[in-house]
DNA sequence: TAGATTGTTAATCGATTAACAATC
DNA sequence: TAGATTGTTAATCGATTAACAATC
């Protein structure tokens, strides 16, 4: 086992690793090679020793990987088996989509908290979540440490929000918003779902693929 | 200006520039050099320069670049000015925070129809826009040539339902399910949003910076 | 055993960065 | 004009692919 900065190439294509493993297993299959395993990702079987590679020696010469077992293992590569929480910030409709339609668990994440300004939500529940007073969320920190905090509000408050998380202690932001916030706290990761990144780009592939 | 084959690291960062160019013309900001553009996005001059330099010449010597003029030909680049259209299927919770919240004009598309399988929906109106019944997608696609199909849909129907999409002529799928569509038909673009793989990543992320 | 397939090292390919002449 | 900054070519860096000895 090499102890190298493993790329980000690598870091994003664990998880689609992890999730055809899922289908595989869920398929009954038991053992998969190198090879047929990258025929159906579309990644040459190279790349995916190299990948795991990073990680250990999961594989047996002649055999190729037991399904199950590399699964569990790409998982724990994942932190999925840390306990980790995240507060959901903004109950509007993308918030709400989240909490009703996301499975957190199968993540490796629990959902322990939402916060919304509108009085109109809070003190409703979601999803078996009530919706507390966004003043509330300093102390709810305190209170309970979070792995993540999700972001879901509009991007007026966003910055403020994430200070606010930052000084709560959370690791990571899940930003939903469309802006680029610039954190500067060190250790801190925020990753980004920018929708319209990713319309503008489908834009410019249908655009030229004529 | 040279007419290469441009990279996915380039597309991936032309949106990026889009929004960034609009921050700065908001701003007042009316022209920016490579090297602070550079600065303000944590890329290198040189890096904005070349990728640039696969569109063609937008700058000046001893100037830079005029924000609102590079903005537009970015956005010319990006196809936002190509009148894209957009039908959307499956009008849950996350279909619907699309449709009320996601503004489709700023990345230069329209938002035409929404189509689900609920009578409970059916027929009523989101964001102006009257919710149809699946049946008819077919026949409305023949009548009304859409550029791309939003996935807004449950897992089991998505493969069926891209397929009908792509019977319906449209040229991209934006994909908000959690599987690999594995579409055969060459030049069907279909760009994930998969937000399992990216809170994984996030997780992957905040487990090992410790 | 023979065939299959791993993990790793070396070779190649592609993307980023540096350098610089051109020029506004 | 002198300084600033471009677009592009060359150099470097990093990621992917190929090759292969090891071995199940």
């Amino acid at each position: 086992m090499k102890k190298e900065k493993v790329s980000n190439a690598v870091i994003r294509r664990l998880p689609r690793y992890y999730r055809r493993l899922t289908e595989l297993l869920n398929a009954g299959t038991v053992r998969i090679s190198s090879k047929s395993l990258g025929e159906s990702m579309n990644l040459t079987a190279s790349q995916i020793r190299q990948d795991l590679s990073y990680f250990g020696e999961f594989g047996q010469q002649g055999y190729g990987y037991n399904v199950e077992s590399l699964r569990n293992e790409i998982a724990e590569i994942l932190g999925m088996n840390q306990g980790h929480t995240a507060a959901l910030l903004g109950v509007g409709n993308l918030g709400r989509a989240l909490m009703e339609n996301f499975h957190f668990d199968q993540s490796g994440f629990r959902l322990t908290a939402a916060f919304d300004v509108d009085p109109a939500v809070v003190g409703h529940e979601i999803a078996g979540i009530k919706i507390r007073p966004i003043e509330e969320l300093d102390e709810y920190l305190k209170q309970n440490p979070t792995s993540v905090g999700i972001l879901t509000v509009p991007r007026a408050v966003a910055p403020s929000l994430s200070e606010k998380l930052i000084e709560g202690g959370i690791k990571g932001i899940w930003n939903f918003t469309n802006i680029e916030l610039n954190i500067t706290t060190p250790g801190i990761i925020v990753e980004n779902v920018h929708f319209s990144d990713s319309l503008l780009a489908l834009s410019y592939l249908i655009s030229e693929a004529i």
